[in-house]
DNA sequence: CCCTGATTCGC
DNA sequence: GCGAATCAGG
């Protein structure tokens, strides 16, 4: 099982949404809770509801290097990223079933609706541009996380005018 | 013993 | 890059 744009996607989302490791392994199928903490690990995720133990392997046959003159950027925390299911419609199929894991295309939107851990969970399903992973309207919201939006209130000039011209 | 993620190591 | 094995904690 490779892992495809829409698969990391997916595992991304998932993690995000508090998923653990085993779950989210069981969701996608195919790949085992390893599988998916080692990709983690290679995404630049990791680190999250966790208790972070940077004190492993004291006296273990664990090698690892200790002297770290500078603090990498391994473990960056993001904030929780809260979809709000009212503010959009999730797209019902002809099935009559949600977007769900199972049911979402590429050229359906993959934003989170309701909890990852519960049955209902789904996904947003509007059609968003091919190879894209949102809708217009979640687009924009998952834009957000590696910025401090204090520093800059204003919108993206260069975005806003390079998504006009791709659209129209 | 069950679960969790983190890291290492062979492919 | 991938994932099993292993490690470490709850």
């Amino acid at each position: 099982m490779a892992w495809t744009d829409e698969r990391v996607e997916l595992l991304k989302t998932l993690w995000a949404e508090g998923l653990s490791a085993a779950q989210i392994a069981n969701k996608m199928g195919g790949v085992t809770r390893n599988a998916v903490i080692g990709k983690v690990h290679r995404l630049g995720l990791s680190g999250r509801a966790t208790p972070a133990k940077p004190q492993r392997g004291c006296g273990a046959s664990q090698p690892r290097q200790e002297e770290a003159p500078v603090a990498k950027p391994a473990r960056q925390e993001y904030k929780t990223v809260i979809p709000e299911p009212e503010s959009i419609s999730a797209v019902v199929l002809d099935s009559g079933d949600l977007t769900t894991v199972s049911t979402i295309k590429n050229n359906m939107c993959k934003w989170p609706i309701g909890d990852p851990a519960k049955d209902d969970f789904h996904f947003c399903g509007q059609p968003s541009a091919m190879g894209k992973s949102y809708c217009a309207h979640h687009a924009r919201l998952a834009f957000q996380p590696p910025q401090r939006r204090e520093r800059e209130p204003a919108r993206r000039p260069a975005a806003q005018i390079a998504q006009r011209r791709a659209a129209g």
